[in-house]
DNA sequence: GTTTTTGCAAAACCTTTGCAGATGT
DNA sequence: ACATCTGCAAAGGTTTTGCAAAAAC
């Protein structure tokens, strides 16, 4: 785990303007550790008391993911959303509580035995370049129910 | 590989109509065996000369997802794709052509050596249910380029 | 003949764009 | 002071909904 920088230097580093709105969500991104989508994060911020105004949150969404500062996906819901770290990595997302933790998977991609699913034969004339894996289940808080 | 089943015979078990718009999408996803948004497939069925409206082709791809005859999914790039390709698989997308091919992992989750991305600790009071892995890479015409 | 589907038009929804005033550097 | 950002309003694109005519069973 690599110490925090803070985020007025982050943005600086980056060229972007530290203003009210900017600073909140990247904060929020970093200190919640989650993967909201517009909506969440908006509502989230709204709890905090900043309601920020639609063209706003997605002009300064795409600025933080053009600086490199954040990154944008799309979980297989088709759900777009945002995420503060930037090092490659999974999610593990839990089918009861929808909580997503950040996992990385040690396998090499070589150590995969993957074959066409409509022939049945070994997949080996492709380069491989990287994985996105979503693994689903039941985190420790919902395993038991 | 299974044998096909006739597409009218799928839609009377399914009780679902037989109807032009219904049977072309369904026949395209078949015989394709490609994983298109909507405007992919639209484009594909004028092509052979059937214009469907959006409503209907919206209707349509709704009725045969609850049906059970098409999976929906999102790719990573947040494109909603339908697939009639029920089993469980697994995509690999060419970064060059775009080419989707399905293909199955034999490697047991089991298998999978899985870490916190934040603290590094193993990650083992989850249960897993499943994975949705999305590989990367250059199909055999690309590879070379 | 009854129920479902089509396909048009309209609505709802999410995201982007234009721009004047406010803010950051 | 200058460039950038905010936030309102308006536009754009996609998906859904309402409904009368058409098609399937």
């Amino acid at each position: 785990m690599t110490d925090s920088i803070p985020t007025e230097e982050l943005f600086q580093n980056a060229g972007v303007r530290a203003t009210q709105a900017r600073t909140a969500i990247m904060d929020y991104l970093v200190e919640s550790g989650t993967h909201p989508n517009t909506e969440e994060l908006n509502a989230a911020l709204a709890e905090k008391g900043l309601k920020i105004p639609a063209a706003t949150l997605y002009q300064n969404l795409e600025k933080l993911t053009s600086a490199g500062l954040l990154i944008r996906f799309a979980s297989s819901d088709g759900q777009v959303r945002y995420d503060a770290n930037l090092a490659h990595h999974h999610h593990m997302i839990c089918t009861v509580c929808h909580r997503v933790a950040d996992i990385r998977i040690a396998n090499p991609l070589s150590s995969l035995a993957i074959f066409d699913a409509r022939t049945g034969d070994p997949v080996l004339r492709w380069t491989f370049e990287n994985a996105e894996i979503e693994l689903k289940g039941r985190c420790p808080d919902c395993a038991g129910t």
